[in-house]
DNA sequence: TTGCAAATAGTAACTATTACTATTTAATTT
DNA sequence: AAATTAAATAGTAATAGTTACTATTTGCAA
């Protein structure tokens, strides 16, 4: 593949922020560095950097968000505020039983939590 | 909430497969029953069935399916051919962690497995 | 440097969904 | 049973997010 400043662009936009942006967002970012850059040029190279590996997607209740980071994590939702967070925790579940019971390979999983982030709950003892 | 023949006949139809189907396919197989139903009454049925816990939305890369088993589930994604499969597994996660380290409240779980299915897999010994 | 395929900017097209409005209908009141 | 009324509908227009198209530019190899 042969280099091109936009896809760098667009990657290190992506790999400094744990926000989960949209492609919007990251277009309107972009546009402060290249300011004629097109949106056809951004979601081209989401999708390129999604299949080299570069980048994680997300898809959230209706809206598509991108992730830099692509060490197998997960995310917990807020139902509140709608808030991504990453968490390192991963879920146990028998894959046996999976393999077996529904004759299916597993290779991969995505697991959201959903429910109230530090700013929605009412825990009151916060440390 | 007043009585709707199009929105019995769009629950019945959700609720009678096992497919996830999206919104395109319950508005054409309403239409086998009532010939000049609006793709607008689709979705906005959809969504108020949604509101009332009739039946579950999926947001399955890009796509938005609808699920008329509300009971607590999770899913099979099949890689190759995109197939969602019901299990009824749970997956086991420290809560306490996520309640501590993140200082968030769960609530609910959505959980995805992705894999190959039956038809995909090479398993060679089969039942 | 020249040549050329890959990538881009800018625009048009497309798809899924929502919004709008005149009409119809379910349910209540007379 | 007829009149009333607000909710729901059909049909259409509008919107948002994404993809497709094309002439031009650019990275890179000969």
């Amino acid at each position: 593949m042969r280099f091109s400043y936009q896809r760098e662009v667009i990657k290190e936009i992506i790999c400094s922020t744990k926000s989960h942006p949209t492609a919007d967002w990251i277009f309107s970012e972009a546009k402060k560095k290249i300011s004629n850059i097109s949106l056809g040029t951004v979601y081209r190279n989401l999708k390129t950097l999604e299949e080299i590996g570069s980048i994680k997607v997300i898809h959230d209740s209706s809206q598509v968000r991108y992730d830099g980071n692509i060490d197998g994590h997960h995310h917990l939702k807020c139902i509140e505020c709608g808030i991504l967070i990453d968490i390192d925790i991963q879920p146990a579940f028998n894959k046996e039983k999976i393999m077996d019971e529904y004759d299916f390979e597993p290779s991969d999983e995505k697991f959201f939590i959903l429910g109230k982030c530090k700013k929605h709950n009412k825990q009151i003892n916060r440390k």
